[in-house]
DNA sequence: CATGAATGAGAGTTCATTCAT
DNA sequence: GATGAATGAACTCTCATTCAT
């Protein structure tokens, strides 16, 4: 595959990525990314066999580039409490979202598809940003910002709180305030009050 | 509609049920419930009209039932304590079974629908389960086995983490170890340790 | 089939009349007389074995019925072309009436089913009608109200036309005031002007 | 759509119109169309979405190829009454011919569909033909070959009577005489006897 | 006689997938 | 590489017709 069909793959995984945001991942048809992308139907096939395919390499494309912009967006000389406070607020943006990322696509792809749990790349992802939260609240605990005796408790609470509550945006819907309370509930477990 | 045919509309839920069970919501077509419930393509229109009618009596029939089956079980002389402990077990073997009940139907299903908040029948069930918990709590901290300055709160993230175990359960896999632990973290936020 | 099924039959066919007259021929199903006549399905079978059947019936009994009727309406003392006039009123208001009569039903199925012209009950009474107007303009002529060489030739194009008029107003829709300039234009042809 | 459907089109449409010649409208399913074509389920709905909608295309084909095969046949130094019998004689042919051309599916058609009487091609059709022949009966009575002194309305019940011949062939059957003998009464009516 | 549940054939429609150009 | 016409499998849904009660 040469140099000019891989900015039309890209192109192809990043129109796809429209779709799948605004129609989950068991409602998109190969039609609707042919139509979306506005190229031929035998074009598709020369690039992707099915939805499935493109749905795992948006994904794949997406934790690729989401990496960086968080750690980017993280001034310097931030104090943990600080950091963990940004996090959860670019959850909760990312959750309120209306047409909700790739949310719903995800779970509804990962429902019936379980890849081996070692290789579950959600996993993975959870497992990370598991550690990262750890890793700072340890941080915090050190310097005195948070009051917490099992760290690795702490975060793994949090980000199953935050799987409940985006789980929950999608099904019963949940409002700003909403969220805000669950996540200074969760605070004040670390011995915190916030803004 | 005569009695024998109230039976059959049963059977059908109930066989539907499991095919909603073993599929998602998605994945279901009517002819996979004419076939599971071996009646002809015509029969079942006598009775239902689509996977969505049918999946929503599903869903009706199973209130129905799980509400008995859970008080049913609770001893006279329980304690606060025991009966938040019979709760969350309860809630424990159901995200465990491995054919997951309708977990991953019903979130299918409310993914593409959302009925306005007021009406939505997950939200009414998650607000119910949020204020027996809540109930729970009050009544274990009045007699001293719980402490808490925010019974709400408390039941709230509760049954968010409950939500978050429950889709986690669905996509990235959880073991009973792992269950206990997070159940733990948060019964240790009440102020006790648990066998 | 006893006294108070003759009844029943009279009932169903009176219903079905209204069916075919709102719906015409094709459009009517088993189904819609059943759900009409509200009966049973299996009530119909033991009296008609099509809608075929039901409709032939339905046409019978209508001749029957309205042959009586014309007659009946004619003043003892009425002149021939007193006569003509208020068949063709007639004619005009059947042609008119919105939610119309069994016309389009009749077309209908005899644009599938041809009987042998010697039996074909459509063109009994076509000929019957032409029979008349053709006495009715003898009789005319004779008395000097009418003025015409051809009277079997006059009858028959005013049938011919009133079939024109009949058609055209169940396809491309005919004005009461349409309907009456075809008329007075046939009438001068037999040498009189009218109201 | 490009140069080659547009052929497939133009055959699918040819192909149709045998289809509806032969069954009317109603009876005309996607199917049948299909098999006639000897094309995919699928195939056929790439060119139209419904019998409807190959039908009123039919119609427009036999519209715009119809107006230039009648105009062609005319003698460039015919008379008035040459031409008026030339499209009476092709009326004739039009409405004797036993597989009668779309007449039947068209009334059949029609009964159902109502456009708004200014759209109605059908309606269009007609007021055309009766102005063509109420110029060439003024172009007759100016050059002394008709007496007439209501070409309009002539002209007129010349059509409703093309339209009585026309329902009667396709419901209680005419001769090719019976159609002669009408057409000589009409046109006696415009004072000429015709061989 | 009457009921109405049940059956199964058949029409409509959509898409994944292929393939000649 | 790219196109888009064509295919055919799979679903949905509706009724005529039957039959046990």
């Amino acid at each position: 595959m040469g140099e000019k069909s891989i900015q039309k793959k890209k192109y192809i995984l990043k129109t796809a990525k429209d779709v799948f945001t605004e129609k989950g991942f068991k409602n998109v048809t190969m039609k609707d990314i042919v139509e979306a992308c506005d190229i031929s139907r035998g074009g598709l096939y020369l690039y992707f066999e099915s939805t499935e395919q493109i749905f795992l390499e948006v994904l794949k494309m997406e934790n690729e580039e989401g990496e960086d912009s968080f750690s980017d967006s993280i001034p310097e000389d931030a104090t943990a409490a600080e950091i963990l406070l940004l996090f959860l607020k670019e959850q909760k943006k990312e959750l309120l979202r209306k047409k909700n990322s790739l949310t719903k696509a995800v779970y509804e792809y990962f429902f019936d598809n379980h890849p081996p749990r070692k290789s579950n790349p959600l996993k993975k992802q959870f497992d990370a940003s598991v550690l990262i939260v750890e890793k700072l609240i340890e941080a915090g605990v050190e310097n005195g910002e948070f009051v917490c005796d099992d760290c690795a408790g702490a975060a793994r609470n949090i980000m199953y709180v935050l799987e409940g509550l985006k789980i929950s945006a999608q099904t019963i819907g949940i409002t700003s305030d909403g969220v805000d309370k669950e996540l200074l509930f969760v605070l004040r477990g670390l011995g915190i009050g916030t803004d």
